[in-house]
DNA sequence: TAAATTTGCGCAATCGTTCCCGACAACGTT
DNA sequence: AACGTTGTCGGGAACGATTGCGCAAATTTA
């Protein structure tokens, strides 16, 4: 009877006791180590290592030998909970998979890795859902800073103000929010838009059509009105039906094979596009593909991309480059300043960088 | 005399106090924070959070509904602190810009993401160095596991070893360590690689070249294999100076325009290359546009590549392409099963998926 | 030589959690 | 009535590092 007790008892502590032991025997050496080692105190200890000059040379020299020796290392995660810093950032992007986005990580990660931070990447996939979760998941995560090219699904941009508010450092970059004021880095994608969209005018066409991402994104709403400025200076007025949204940013095949199906059976068929994405650029070449319809002589395609594999092709597509690489060093720069300012920082930065036109027609 | 002695004193304290203060307001709610708004004691709420049976109903309610109302999180650096584990796992790429590795990070988060893990991913450049640095660093920071895939030019895996060797779970991906014993998964590099060279002998071509990354690298030795297998079934002796290795994987575009040349100055010259990596694709389809080199007429090219945007092209270049989103998610999964198992893993997989190969020509 | 300072080091608090104990009621059992 | 069980909770020690303070011994100063 009592055995049965004990029995059901101590149960859940059995169960609780294999959960959460897993088998892990990886045990770097602490500063108490190398104290018991040395017949030391622990400050005495980290007081050496950081070179204090309240320690003895001789007792320096032993403790800085010693843990050479053993090859010690400070446990990092000790010193973020002390210092209430991770040194680490978190990056936001759409997905990885994105030349545009590849390029602006190896760009962040050249800076980050000097500098001493890590970098944390996250990918919303275009998801308004998962953009919140993820910011979520690095601010609690602690993340001393935040990098944010916001989702294609996203308008509410409250998740981040809210953080911002409470002091947590952020750079925006490339899909900027407008509301909160803070460091911004992003392409001259108005005048990109324009260069693109002249270029397609010069070339003859004039039915030009506009396939680009949701419409409450910075850059969708800058591209626009470049190909509209473009539109403007040969006096070709605006056609909305010529103008079609993808809210996912072609996240969804369908959602451009949708877009650019409603533009083929348009009465007034177009005779070129300009796209504003690199996903979007790719999947209507694939989309006009299988619809057998030949670039450029039935349409001509123009847009935003960072694909260097275009380069290959004596091809149908003219792009617009921006330049990745170097906004993602910028942003991260900006970011570190933010981070390691000793005061508020009340003056931000809204800095914009040349887009460059490929032609490959 | 005195004050300027205390001045001198606390200079060191004043520059200290300024540099390890950096304006940082960010701070979130505690247990403490809690405890001391409901009188209760830390472990209390700690124990009414995690649902304890010996925490009264009425209690646990209260506690749970405050926490609720300010939206309260527990500190995961604390967490990691106490049960010595972060869940994040590192990841150890060449690139991220490489199509294959940029989709292998895809499936590598859709697996972390769903089960609670954070992703690091750091970047080697194919440099033997930068792979240590950053292992050491993933390590020191504590990640519960690692995600391999090696760099072209380590040859030497006793960094890695001495880590696994320590208890830390790794799993090797793509580019694998044969003195390792651990899970490990990759492509069937050598069918791969003899299917596209067949593909290659079929279309008529006979003096074959290859173009492939350092030797050490387990996919150059398994996907020459393939290479020679097919050269073998057609009974073409195999040529030394028809193959050739960049030992940075073509991380430089001269290793590859120098790897060219010298093919295409052979008495002898080749008719084809089949190309035994993603970068080395486009770069070697780069420098024959830059020699004004004509493909497929001239040379035919085929090789490894995971880019989509191949695909639009009816093009000079057949690819074959290694299922690396699956492959991410297989390489997590196994390694989350190794750092969650509650005993000593023995017992290692070494999956091989297979490749396809997409014919364009 | 006595007093004042400096040198060199240890103690203990701290960061936010978890969890082992122990305390102390309010029961039920003999 | 005396004792064992429960049910609830608080105290305090970890985890690994830093750091203000205190204290003895060594050294300098008056």
């Amino acid at each position: 009877m009592l055995l049965i007790r004990m029995i059901i008892l101590i149960l859940p502590y059995i169960d609780q006791y294999l959960n959460s032991s897993p088998f892990f025997m990886f045990e770097p050496t602490t500063l108490k180590d190398i104290a018991k080692a040395l017949g030391l105190s622990t400050s005495t200890v980290s007081r050496a290592l950081r070179d204090t000059h309240e320690i003895s040379v001789e007792t320096k020299k032993i403790v800085l030998e010693y843990a050479e020796k053993i090859n010690y290392r400070p446990n990092p995660i000790a010193l973020s909970l002390k210092e209430r810093r991770t040194k680490s950032i978190g990056v936001l992007v759409s997905e990885v998979a994105n030349h545009y986005f590849s390029q602006a990580i190896g760009g962040i990660e050249s800076i980050a890795y000097d500098r001493g931070y890590h970098v944390i990447i996250t990918q919303t996939h275009e998801s308004y859902d998962r953009e919140k979760i993820n910011i979520q998941h690095l601010a609690s995560r602690g993340v001393d800073g935040l990098l944010v090219s916001l989702s294609a699904e996203t308008s509410d941009t409250s998740h981040l103000k809210l953080l911002h508010d409470r002091g947590l450092p952020m750079v925006f970059f490339d899909r900027v929010a407008n509301d909160i004021e803070t460091h911004k880095i992003s392409a001259n994608n108005e005048k990109g838009a324009y260069d693109a969209t002249i270029q397609l005018l010069e070339s003859g066409r004039r039915k030009i059509a506009h396939l680009t991402s949701s419409n409450h994104l910075s850059i969708s709403i800058e591209r626009l009105a470049g190909y509209t400025a473009a539109l403007n200076e040969y006096g070709i007025p605006l056609q909305e039906e010529y103008i079609k949204h993808c809210p996912h940013g072609g996240m969804f095949q369908e959602e451009t094979e949708h877009a650019i199906s409603e533009l083929m059976s348009l009465e007034d068929k177009p005779d070129a596009i300009f796209v504003a994405g690199d996903r979007l650029s790719i999947g209507c070449l694939t989309v006009l593909k299988k619809f057998n319809i030949a670039v450029p002589e039935e349409i001509a395609v123009s847009g935003f991309s960072n694909s260097d594999v275009l380069d290959l092709f004596k091809s149908s597509l003219s792009s617009v480059r921006q330049p990745a690489y170097e906004m993602g060093r910028m942003a991260t720069e900006m970011l570190i300043k933010l981070i390691e300012s000793k005061y508020p920082v009340t003056e931000f930065e809204n800095r914009v960088l040349d887009t460059e036109l490929v032609i490959r027609s």
